[in-house]
DNA sequence: TTGACATGTAAACAAGCGTTTCATACAATT
DNA sequence: AATTGTATGAAACGCTTGTTTACATGTCAA
């Protein structure tokens, strides 16, 4: 009746699964789940069409441990990415803060970028768990960023504002990636350009959260008229 | 002989083909093209499994000739919201402009930003008409506002970094747009909500092109060939 | 050897897909 | 009235899909 396979059995690492899930993988990201047929990947995996149901139950509990292991790889890659210190300069914790959401979304030997562009924007089984490892891994270091740029004097909704002008820079790569690439764009080719990227960024956000700051300043309850200087 | 209709029947706006496209776009930008069966759409649009073919040509036929329309809509509807003129200062220049991007990308009565997303993130048949459109319509423009506004002396690459910049704060929301919905997020509710989001974009773009403007000429302590003006 | 169990292989399955065929109704033209 | 072309309707086609079944291995324990 279908019997699952042993917990032993998974140390194999040269086995028929982890060519599936590998296989898998590549084919999901490359052309999205509804496409990829089992056939494909199987033919891949140079296993047999049956194996698929045999050690996930089917495509979808295939895909599904594709996507959370892909998820896992790339959170323990990008933690173990410098962080900057709570006391170092704002400058600082924000380049490492911006260069670590452009590695997570902009690697191309991960697949996790293009499986989870598809996720978010067309939602499947694994939606819930693309989601909360999009919002949760580093969210609450850049709204502590965010907000000590913005300074004390700042609402929610302007610290809120400045989180997604800066989030929106970086996820534009894990969206994009696959067009820039078509058209032959150099910005993220190598670690190098990504640097370059992050620093960029990380200039026209300071800059950004300097105009937003002073902005929400002069519309606070004294001066709610003079808009302009 | 499956012959096509001829021109005059295209007036027929209670007929079959009208109903159609409209149920496609509308099923095409919910569930994307793969999902959506046939069977669905002649039954939500009220027709007969065959008429498809007959229209169209096919699924594919409908789908592009659904995507079409829905670009040119998008396309006709944002030229007629207001401009800034080129003397106008660069605040109403780039605010009008991210106003209309906004619109573009983000307009729940129109089926195109979803449309639109899919297509950018698993391209098919119709990527090249969502592209052009989409880098055609305004790019030029945006070029112009960013590279006044970062002074003459910016270099090509500190141009595309800023027109990258105010950009993807923009499309952001054409690939976020189902995700913030169902997270409750009212970010983009109403008309109101929207000005406001492209009011707060102009404020932090502002301010990251000031900082760039400035970061790329302490690095290039002095002009170098002949750009300098 | 015998039995049990994990795995590999091939063939077949039922369901769903987009598309095609054929028949028919209707309207306008000859 | 007969003909032609447009539009609709119902049924069937051929193919692909994910999944299942049945059977052949291999290995190890009793």
């Amino acid at each position: 009746m279908n019997a699952a396979p042993t917990s032993l059995n998974l140390a194999d690492t040269d086995g028929a699964r982890e060519r599936l899930m590998e296989a898998a993988a590549q084919l999901f990201a490359l052309r999205g789940f509804e496409v990829t047929t089992v056939r494909d990947i199987v033919t891949a995996a140079g296993t047999n069409l049956n194996a698929i149901n045999y050690y996930f139950g089917g495509k979808r509990g295939l895909y599904q441990a594709v996507m959370l292991r892909e998820l896992e790889r790339a959170r323990s890659f990008t933690a173990e990415l410098p962080h900057a210190a709570a006391h170092d300069p704002i400058e600082q914790r924000l380049e490492s803060m911006v260069l670590r959401l452009l590695t997570y979304f902009v690697s191309q030997h991960s697949r996790l970028p293009r499986l989870a562009a598809l996720e978010v924007v067309n939602p499947s089984v694994a939606f819930e768990d693309v989601k909360a490892s999009i919002q949760d891994d580093e969210s609450r270091e850049l709204q502590d960023i965010v907000t000590s740029a913005l300074g004390p004097r700042a609402s929610a909704d302007t610290i809120d504002d400045g989180i997604r002008s800066v989030y929106s820079q970086c996820i534009y790569f894990m969206f994009m990636g696959e067009t820039l690439q078509r058209s032959g764009s150099l910005v993220f080719a190598n670690a190098a350009a990504v640097r370059r990227l992050a620093t960029q960024i990380t200039t026209f956000s300071l800059g950004g959260l300097r105009a937003l700051a002073s902005a929400s300043a002069s519309l606070s309850p004294d001066s709610r008229n003079g808009v302009l200087r």
